[in-house]
DNA sequence: ATGTCGCGCTCTTTGTAGGGCATGGGGTAG
DNA sequence: CTACCCCATGCCCTACAAAGAGCGCGACAT
């Protein structure tokens, strides 16, 4: 390896870093790592947090929902849990809509045959 | 027509019928109505609420925001006036879906009784 | 090279303004 | 007597901020 992966790797932010990227103060920072599970930053020797990169990523989707989006800390909390398996979910039920929509657009057709005018509507 | 249509036009309901509805207090309503600008029931000659059920789709809403989704109240409010109409259409159709759910699961049973055999599919 | 002073950053614990309603008082209509 | 009105005040958590104390490191003198 040409280039020291070390001074890649080994990108840790202090509190005092991330805070100042975020325009926060830290107790905010350490504040929510006592309400959300995902942000748990490694510990330094003597004790201090040592953000990475991930960690950080962590706290700005946390950063998102409750400074813009407006959630309570209990309902980003929900979000930062079931945010995979939701996606999952959705297009779990959008694959069962599409088999439906097939279904009734069938049996229109076969309830056509009878004769009668059906009303197109909206979805 | 046998039924007076007015019943089924005329459907008011007072704010104790809502707040049991939802199961809440009445003063989380009126509270409520002076948090979100959407939420202004007709009021009656000596000053009664009337809730029309478009009003209480309005309550609806909220109370999935606030209640369900875990939005503070600025939050929701922001939803409501950006994308007001577009999540209104979105907890509409879920209502719709639950509807047309209802009407499909008795349709099976009918087409049970002509003796058929339906595999049953997950939704 | 080594005490030590001071400064900046961090830590944990404790304090607190305000958000989000609930409650109580005084009144009206049915 | 009950259910509603309005208004004011009460009040309990939520969501942080401030207080107090402990490292670590460079500067400066010894």
């Amino acid at each position: 390896m040409p280039y020291k992966e070390r001074d890649i790797e080994k990108q840790y932010y202090t509190i005092g870093e991330v805070a100042a990227q975020f325009d926060v103060a830290p107790s905010l920072i350490r504040f929510w790592e006592t309400e959300f599970d995902d942000l748990k930053p490694r510990k330094s020797k003597k004790g201090n947090r040592l953000y990475s990169p991930q960690d950080i990523e962590i706290f700005r989707t946390i950063y998102h929902l409750v400074k813009e989006r407006g959630y309570t800390i209990p309902g980003a909390r929900d979000i930062m849990k079931q945010r995979g398996p939701q996606l999952k979910e959705k297009v779990d039920v959008i694959h069962s809509l599409e088999k439906v929509r097939n279904f009734l657009v069938q049996l229109r057709k076969e309830l056509d045959v009878a004769g009668k005018q059906q009303p197109g509507g909206g979805a």
